[in-house]
Formats: structure tokens, sequence, C-alpha cells
DNA sequence: CTGAAAGCGCTTACAG
DNA sequence: CTGAAAGCGCTTACAG
């Protein structure tokens, strides 16, 4: 099968190539007949433009790229395929061609970001998973790259970022353990590079100062977002401080490990010890029992960082750099009201 | 930031972008000084070849695309993007440019393969989610392009394919089951048109037939891969066949609609109702209790389904077209023997 | 060992 | 409204 290109259909319709390429374009001034002719043709021998071509000819640049970095470390929580339908629903829609970049922090050492992007004329990116120590942080910075971020916010005017309201949603998340009359919460967290990681604790800070609770330091703890690293600590934390009623975990993942070192030491939940969540992965509505969590709509992230994106590539007025994502507090079985032992504290 | 291009290297090396082009395609007729001058005003200028101008001159092709299937409908089992990782890792380690197309059964109407193809000048494909009746198995029944489907056989010379062996799988989880001391097993089964449906359905009947258990038919069921519609079917079957002791699940996902009607139904996994799945997805093991099931290894699928796509694009001898990856039943906690009950049957 | 030149499949001013 | 032609950034015979 031989491969049909624009000078097939122009000499079948009889036209100049100029001119198939015109239609193709969408220009305006064409007369009926002949767009129509070549439309048709073009429809018989089942004509595509070559996209390569295209944008090597064309001054429009129309590419944009989603790049995940370390895709199979992140892989466990499923959230990348989630942006990726997000990011690519947006190209479908508007007439921007998607690419998809795995790379990892590996990588990011041997290749520039602006190579990745100008091998394929690439003209911006929503990038998932960098974390604040990433080599590519200080690139997008001094560069001027049309970059969205996905939930770690840097500075430059030509780089946006979008996310759930993290410090809102923590808030709202050890509030609702603060109204269940909890007082000796934990914070799980996750590694300390990340944005997330800091937002997510000021809300809980924010949440306790609000209620006037003293913070204690050593009820924070960094599991890296690591299963098997919140199993161990949350283990040592339910050892030494047996006063501890509840844990406010930044990620499902990290939720799953303190529930089972909570398991572990013969506590049931949510009775002994209530736990919330992050992320409301697939996996947190099947764990028994269910996790309470905040839903993030990755589907809706990766849709709002294309948006953002196109509007920078396309030089458009620019309202917030950074865009949250509407979150919700899912509340399901893992959470409950302290149960006040006799001689309780406080 | 200019885009620097291989003109720019030829000027700063003092030689003809010929040479450039050369020493990047790692010609061997090539003096070292001029080769080695090149290469330190490339990397000097962090210069990196066009893929678009590469892939439009050049006769070579060295692009492969995995095309996914109804990418949102099947998240939820997250194996897309082990068969990414698997299909990626391949590309990495030769010298094949990857691309990443979500397809959906819509679109495979409205525009063919060979469209999809052609637009980016891709040699081949590993495609991942298509279903029996999906337009595209006819279009690469009759066109030449190299494809590897995953999960499903089709004729041609220049289509490969790679699975687990469904049936031998099928086999050995009902085997397990059977030697529990189970007879009355039912199947819960996937979508007709699915490939794999129709192999592991042999599969529990070799093994059946093996043991001179009769197959009855009212305990196939076909829930076409959904957790509810399992669940529903499940439930049937439960109140009228009330000697069911085991299900044979054709997913993981089908098997969690099964362990809650049973569930529903006042009975207990594994001591009431032993359950088998198949896939082993992430959520498998943090079921309550943890899923018995047949472990993909999808990453590895990917890798083999390009690896074997590689050879059909460079024409290389093919040994097998059908390529099984190997799988393990992996025995977590719902199966366990039969109990024999007062009056047993049989 | 290396340069000059044709060509890949398009887009887009420039004329008319 | 449409054609002729330059040009995008490369690769690759063809000479020498």
């Amino acid at each position: 099968m031989k491969k049909i290109t624009i000078k097939d259909v122009a000499k079948q319709a009889g036209v100049s190539i100029g001119t198939v390429s015109r239609v193709f374009n969408g220009y305006t001034d064409i007369g009926e007949a002949t767009k129509q002719k070549v439309l048709r043709i073009a429809d018989e021998l089942e004509y595509t433009p070559n996209l390569s071509a295209r944008s090597l000819s064309s001054k429009k640049k129309r590419n944009i790229a989603l790049l995940l970095n370390n895709l199979e470390l992140n892989n466990k929580a499923n959230l990348s395929m989630d942006i990726l339908s997000g990011v690519y629903q947006y190209t479908q829609e508007t007439d921007f061609e998607f690419f998809l970049i795995p790379i990892t922090t590996e990588q990011q050492k041997e290749k520039s970001l602006q190579k990745f992007l100008n091998e394929r004329d690439i003209s911006g990116a929503v990038i998932q998973g960098l974390k604040t120590d990433d080599p590519y942080i200080k690139e997008i910075e001094k560069s001027s790259i049309p970059i969205v971020l996905v939930d770690i916010e840097i500075a430059g005017d030509h780089v946006g970022s979008v996310s759930v309201d993290n410090e809102q949603a923590a808030y709202e998340a050890v509030e609702h353990l603060l109204s269940l009359g909890h007082e000796h919460i934990a914070l799980m967290n996750g590694r300390k590079e990340a944005k997330v990681t800091v937002n997510r604790e000021a809300g809980y800070r924010k949440a306790l100062k609000e209620r006037q609770i003293e913070v204690r330091q050593e009820l924070i703890q960094y599991a890296n977002f690591s299963e098997d690293i919140a199993q161990m600590m949350a283990l040592d934390l339910l050892k030494n401080y047996p006063d501890l009623t509840a844990f406010f975990c930044a990620s499902d993942i990290m939720a799953i490990g303190v529930m089972k070192a909570i398991k572990e030491t013969g506590k049931t939940i949510p009775e002994d010890i209530s736990v919330v969540g992050f992320d409301d992965i697939t996996l947190a509505q099947y764990l028994t029992p269910p996790l309470s969590t905040v839903t993030q709509n990755m589907k809706d992230i990766g849709y709002q960082a294309a948006t953002l994106l196109s509007r920078f590539i396309l030089n458009e007025e620019i309202e917030r750099q950074h865009i949250f994502v509407p979150h919700v507090l899912t509340i399901r079985e893992t959470t409950t009201e302290r149960k006040t032992k006799s001689g309780a504290l406080r």
C-alpha cells in the first residue's frame, strides 16, 4: 500500500498542492466547488496530512506534551492515567496534537527539557510527578517554555500549575477529625521535597491552631509517600503515644500502611483509631474498612492543566497562573467519634 | 531562545550539514577528529536532531506506537500503564521512537488505523484493549501493517500477539479449586467477544472434564468484565444453586463483584465459598480477604509485544507469531478446602 | 573521508 | 479564488 500524499490528491482533483493544503487548513477563501471536490477525492484516497511534514513547515506550533516523571514509581496510585485522559481529551477537543513523554529523574540529568521538546517541535508541556529538587525545576525557571505543573508551584510568567487546594483540603480533613472529638492526631506526611507535603502540613497546622490544640512535632512524620515506611512509622507512633486516636495521611498509599500498622497492634478502625487519607485512588473504596479520604479529580486536573497551557502557548490573557480544582472530602468508614474512655485525657 | 538546527552546528564546526548528519547517524567513515569536533559543538549548542525532519527525510522507519483502546473504561484495572512501561522500555533500549495513541471504538469507525499510523510515519503498533468485533480487527486482517495484539489472536503473517496462556492459566486456577475438593464451581466469565473469554472458558472446561465433572451450562455466566453485573449474576447463582462452593472469575474486577455478592448473602469467604480471580490488579491484594488470582506481568507483556513488533518491522525471522508470557497462580486467602457438610453432595 | 544537491510532505507569503 | 515557489530540518545517494 503506497503512502498517499498531498500530491496524489492534488493530481486527482486537478488542483495544486497549495489548494489542497488550504482546504485542509480551513482557509475560507476557497471556491466551494473545488473545496468539495478536494474533500471528496481526499476521502476516496483515505488521505491524511502527514504531521511531521506539517509540523516542519508550519510556523504555528500546536503540539503539546504530557511529561510523566517516574511513571513506574507512581504506578500503584494510578493517578497518571487519569491525568493523561484529561490532557488528551483537551487536545481532542481543540486542534492540538498530543504527545506523551515518560521521563525519569535520571534522564533529567542527561537530557534537558528543551531538548525533549525541540525534538518534536513541542510548544509546551504539562508535567506531572516533578519534585522540588528535580533538575527540570531549575530549567523551567530560567527558560521561557510554556509549562504547567501538576501539584507544584514555581515562579515564572510562562509557568502555571494546577492542583486541588491542598492546604484547604488538608484543613477540612483534619477539621473533620477534630469535629469528631479527636485531639491527638498524627500527620503521616509525604516526602519533604514535595510541594504538597508543605501545603498539607500547613492545613493540618491551621486546623489544630483554630481549635487551640497544640501541634506536637513528634506526631508529624515524613514517610516519603511509601506504604511500608508509613507502616513502620505508624507502628512507632502507636507504641510511643498511646493517646493517639487519629491519623491524617497525606496520601492513600500511606494510609494503607497506617491501617496495617493499626491492625497489627490489635486496634480496630475506626473504633479505636480513625484514619483519613488523601487522593481517593481506586483502592481506597475497596479497603476494609473503606477509607475516608480527600477525593481529587485527576482527570479534571489534567484537563485544566492542558487548558491553561494552551493559553500560555496562544499568548492569551491569563487570569490566574495557579488553578485550584475542586476537591471533596469523601467520608467512608475509617472515621468515627473519638471514644471517651473512662478517665479520658483532658 | 532561537531553535538551533543542524545548520548551526555545521557552521560552528566548519563542516557541511551532511557531515553533521552522518556523525549523528553513526556512520563509521568519518574522520575521528571531525567527529569529535562535531560532537563537542553539538553538545555546547545543546543540539538535538529534529525528529519530524528526520522522519520525513529518512527512509528507515523507526517509529512504533502503542494504541490503547477505550482507555477510560479499562482504567480501574490499571493494566495499561504497565503495558506502556514495557513498550516504552523497549523503545528506550533500542532506537525506536515511542508514540502513544489513545483510541476508542467510536474513533475506529471514523478514522482508519492506516490513517493514524500514516499521520506520524509509524511503522507498526502494539494494540491493547481491542475486542474481536472492533472495526480495526478487520482492517488489520486485510492490511499489511505490522501489528502486535495484546490478549487477542488473529490471522496474518504481519500480525502477532502476546498474552499469558489463558487456557492453561484458567485450567490451573480451576484445578486449584478442584484439588481443594470443590465440584460445583461457577465461571464468571467476561464479554463473549473477547478472545480471553473463550480461552479461559476452555481452560475451565478442560479442568472439569479431566476430573470427570459435568460442566453445567447454568453455572457459566458472562458478566462483561463488569463488577456490578458480576455481582448481580453471582447473587442469582448463589440463590438458585445452593450447592455452589466456588467461583472462578475471568477478571479480578468481576471477582470483586462476586465477593460482594457472597458477603451480601451472609456467607463467608473462603469458608463457605472460595473465589479465584484473574489479572492480579493492584487491588487484589488489598481486598478482604486478599484475592487468590492469576498473576500476569503486564509490563513483561508490553515489552515482549514491542520486541515481537520490532522483528516484524525489521523483517527478521519470526519463530512464533504468538508469544506466551509466563503467568503464576497466586494463592492468597479467598480459597480453601470445601467444607464437608453432613450429608454433603456426592 | 566529505561536500553539494535532491528530496521527504507539507505551509504560506506572493502574485495575479 | 488559485498557482508557483521558497522553505522547514533533516537524510542519503552521488561524486570526488
